[in-house]
RNA sequence: GGUAGGGUACCGAAGCGGUCAAACGGGGCAGACUGUAAAUCUGCUGGCUAUGCCUUCGAAGGUUCGAAUCCUUCCCCUACCA
């Protein structure tokens, strides 16, 4: 590949680009002196589970790794004692040794399903900042000012809402500066969210004398409801680990609008092919359902191995289409006759009682697919029973 | 240190002596419909041995027939001025 078609695969899909020439710069630098460029991600080590939102971050660093560059992946294991400033709490507990330690495995284990291990350096940021002392963190904090660090979006209007900005969150962005600084990145790559701390990398990297990484930075996508980020705290996330069943079917649930990003950003499709899709849809060629269903197998297929996505799929199918059962379900132990309300709340499909009774009010609950909407009815379990509360919560009786 | 404004259910936010298990919005759940766990529409959304009872509006006391609402003390948060 020469420069300038790694530089078009490279750059394809970002937001922010600082700068396209400096890139081209650094690459031809590189490729001259057959080594790779590093390029550095950081990650938060106190929520390890991977989910579709950072696969957009990690399939541009693949990229890079299968065009021969490195990735300097940290675990911001003492960052992770801030808190991003994002976030709401402006501080979280301190994780134990054992707990950072946990987390990185469960993390790489993940990540590596998309990264490349052979080319990945798996790095802890508290190895510089662990051993930093007071003095050093003040001689690092005159590098920046008030002002550089009210630039920051997020910032600017907290302040100006007359909303609290904490000074560690102020503290945040410098640390992560530093990592570059300590990684020597020639690149740094983030969410748009990022842009300002990435941006921050640059400066500081001048004051330590170095070359300025170049930043990029992709778009965060839309959890399941369409609407906000996707994040593991709002719960609108697929996780990159979870079973087949789940993956495909939340990813059914996406809208109809908000698929085409997915296959954009998570499966990377060219664009030119995304758009003879949404062409086929438009003229009723195509129906958006089939297309659904392809992006829900590719992206099972694609985190659990070949084939799973055609058996999530036909499942899915015989469930909600056919309204079959699924393949396996929880047995629920019953000793003789139970009342309705014992029987959901006992099967965990109802957090109380009360619950439980709306849901049968609500004509939610069925027992061998028989509305059951007396809340006094009392079963007589037979072996084999199957209850069903809502769509998808099954399970068969045991006796 | 001073001044002002706050702490209400999963979240945001009304309520400011009874009609408050607490408006409204979001989220969640259920139902209808469907192309699907899309979209849309409707309903529900503290607990219980359930036409009643119990616990909840930062905490503890108090006033009152009656308090989320008034008083006292305390804890916590925020902004502004020093």
């Amino acid at each position: 590949m020469n420069i300038d078609e790694q530089l078009e695969l490279l750059t394809a899909r970002h937001v922010d680009l600082f700068s396209a020439g400096e890139l081209k710069r650094k690459l031809a630098a590189a490729a001259k002196e057959k080594r790779g460029l590093r390029i550095k991600y950081g990650a938060d080590p106190s929520a390890p589970d991977i989910h579709l939102g950072h696969a957009v971050g990690l399939n541009k660093l693949r990229e890079f790794q299968d065009a021969g560059h490195t990735v300097v992946f940290i675990i911001g294991d003492f960052t992770g004692m801030i808190g991003d400033p994002s976030g709401k709490s402006a501080t979280r507990p301190a994780l134990s040794r054992e707990q950072v330690s946990a987390n990185a495995e469960s993390y790489k284990q993940q990540v590596f399903k998309i990264l490349d291990p052979e080319k990945t350096e798996v790095r802890f940021n508290s190895e510089w900042l662990g051993g930093m002392k007071f003095e050093d963190v003040i001689r690092l904090s005159a590098h920046v000012t008030v002002a550089q660090l009210l630039a920051r979006d997020d910032f600017s209007k907290r302040y100006a809402d007359n909303r609290p900005i904490s000074l560690v969150e102020f503290l945040y962005p410098l640390v992560q500066a530093y990592d570059s600084v300590m990684v020597k990145a020639d690149v740094e790559l983030g969410g748009t969210d990022q842009l300002f701390n990435l941006l921050l990398g640059r400066e500081l990297q001048k004051v330590y004398g170095q070359e300025p990484q170049v930043v990029m930075t992709l778009p965060l996508i839309e959890g399941l409801d369409g609407v906000q980020k996707m994040s593991k705290s709002l719960g609108n996330y697929v996780g990159i680990n979870e079973s087949a069943k789940e993956m495909f079917g939340k990813l059914m649930s996406v809208s109809d609008e908000l698929m085409w990003k997915y296959f954009l950003h998570i499966l990377c499709r060219k664009p030119a092919e995304i758009e003879a899709m949404q062409a086929g849809v438009a003229s009723g060629e195509l129906h958006p359902r089939a297309v659904k269903d392809e992006l829900g197998r590719c992206v099972v297929d694609r985190f659990l191995g070949e084939g799973e996505g055609q058996k999530a799929s036909e499942e899915f199918a015989r469930i909600f289409a056919q309204k079959e059962l699924p393949d396996d379900m929880p047995d629920v132990k019953l000793s003789g006759e139970t009342g309705i309300i014992d029987l959901v709340v006992k099967a965990g499909f109802a957090p109380s009682n009360s619950e439980a009774r709306r849901l049968i009010q609500q004509g939610g609950v069925r027992i061998n697919d028989e509305q059951i909407s007396d809340v006094k009815a009392v079963i007589k379990p037979v072996d084999g029973m199957i209850l069903k509360v809502g769509k998808r919560k099954f399970a068969r009786i045991v006796c």
